[in-house]
DNA sequence: CTCCCTGTTATACCATTTATATAACAGAGG
DNA sequence: CCTCTGTTATATAAATGGTATAACAGGGAG
């Protein structure tokens, strides 16, 4: 999997790696159980320190999307917390939807936006 | 309304200060041409810098959330640019839902989120 | 006109975060 | 034994977040 930075946006190198990640998951990209990149390989093919790659994976562990394994290093697997995912995902739609009703996006428009994604992630 | 911050939180103090007064507006508890505290009682009120108000309020204008008028201070005035806002809302709902989908939250559950938080904020 | 309110601007300071740069360590595999 | 893995420890530089003062300019109210 392609994994882009750009190193002009707001957001951190190690948040974006994170969502790239996470984002190929969701895509079916990554499979569980597939390795990932070493610290030093994906460090040394974007171009960015170690360091910074090992905040991302670290992160990704505590947030239950990958296993570390000090032999095979970064493994993919989902720790499925249906509960807390679902308050972590209201808590994401509260401050998206907030934005949204300000500008006067209905809620049919959120619904179709739903879809389009789902559609896309599952690659209908 | 009551503002409320967090002082352990991992968000930034402007940044929970805009969250709370966007959401504000989406509950009409702020309206349309209603004036903001200024800088300086918010900042008082809440025990923090009068500057980190006034980033938050600075960064609520650039948004299209408010208006700054030198003698009336701050006052909601929503800039309604819909193919914007649906593109960040597109944006916000695509990082909220690769975390949900790899969590095996289904489309159907992201619906009744989504219903029950515009049903909370439009207060039915 | 004078006082007071408004946002604005400038400066300085400090703590934290982000990112980088080296280096060394320990475990496991070929 | 060598090499790969993540881990840990420092050190440094830059950017960000927050605070603290101070002064400025415009407008309203007395």
């Amino acid at each position: 999997m392609m994994i882009e930075i750009d190193f002009n946006s707001d957001d951190a190198i190690y948040l974006q790696l994170c969502n790239q990640i996470i984002l190929g998951i969701a895509t079916s990209q990554f499979r569980e159980g597939e390795q990932l990149p070493s610290v030093r390989t994906l460090a040394e093919t974007i171009g960015i320190n170690m360091h910074t790659v090992n905040k991302a994976y670290s992160i990704l562990q505590q947030e239950g999307f990958v296993k570390i394994d000090r032999r095979k290093g970064a493994v993919i697997a989902v720790d499925i917390d249906k509960l807390q995912a679902l308050e972590e995902a209201r808590q994401g739609l509260e401050v998206v939807l907030a934005r949204a009703l300000c500008k006067n996006i209905s809620r049919n428009e959120i619904h179709n936006l739903i879809d389009q994604i789902y559609d896309d992630y599952s690659g209908i």
